[in-house]
DNA sequence: GTAGTATATTAGAATAAACTAATATACTGA
DNA sequence: TCAGTATATTAGTTTATTCTAATATACTAC
């Protein structure tokens, strides 16, 4: 008389939801990580423009606003959200700010992206 | 002159913005599929069910409603959304329906999500 | 200092996502 | 056929995302 499941199932595997639960308890975090990750790869822009500091090694907002053809705005927003997200990198460079990818995280999103 | 670009930098690497873009047409729609694969797996719900069924072979509505503490209706919403994105495939089996990886999906998704 | 340039930030509008609650569909078994 | 069960779908609300337009910041060069 297990009232706490969704369905009157008779062949309840409850060992499969204990066990399904545990599963996800043991790495909460590290999920939690990844898709706040895939979050930021999920959007078209942004993953173009990791996509391209897998092969550039820097670029500032007016190289990448010129190859995407948006405005300066939105793609410093999008660079904002992938520095916060620790994908990226700013160094100032006189008037022009380049960004870069973290060299930690190259390897991951090159499978993620291109494997 | 050109008053195409969003800045006024002296050095101007345009080989750059032009190799740039052709590398984003080379793989356009690779990429569009893969940003929309990262969208589903971007939410914390979709990507819990998956890593799941990198695990599980079968389960229904019920068993990640239970396992996941949500509603069905949820649960189901988010399902359809896998199906349409072909990450999962379902088979009625009586009145329950099975949910299970799309077996082509397989290892990309587990490189992703658990490598 | 001032003017000009590159970038960031903000507020606001439009759109999309994710839930709730209610209802519809499709199957089972008497 | 009918009652009951599992699942799907729909409409509506809330919240999040993404852009635009305007403004702020920080540097350079005079």
């Amino acid at each position: 008389m297990n009232n706490t499941l969704s369905c009157c199932r008779i062949e309840i595997d409850e060992d499969l939801i204990g066990s399904a639960k545990a599963l996800l308890e043991s790495d909460d975090n590290a999920l939690m990580q990844k898709a706040k990750l895939f979050s930021l790869l999920g959007n078209d822009i942004r993953l173009k423009i990791v996509r391209l500091f897998l092969c550039y090694e820097k670029m500032c907002v007016c190289d990448l606003a010129d190859v995407l053809a948006m405005k300066q705005s939105p793609i410093s927003q999008h660079l904002r959200k992938l520095k916060d997200g620790e994908v990226l990198n700013s160094k100032r460079d006189g008037m022009t700010i380049f960004y870069s990818l973290q060299e930690s995280k190259r390897e991951t999103l090159s499978k993620i992206i291109e494997g």
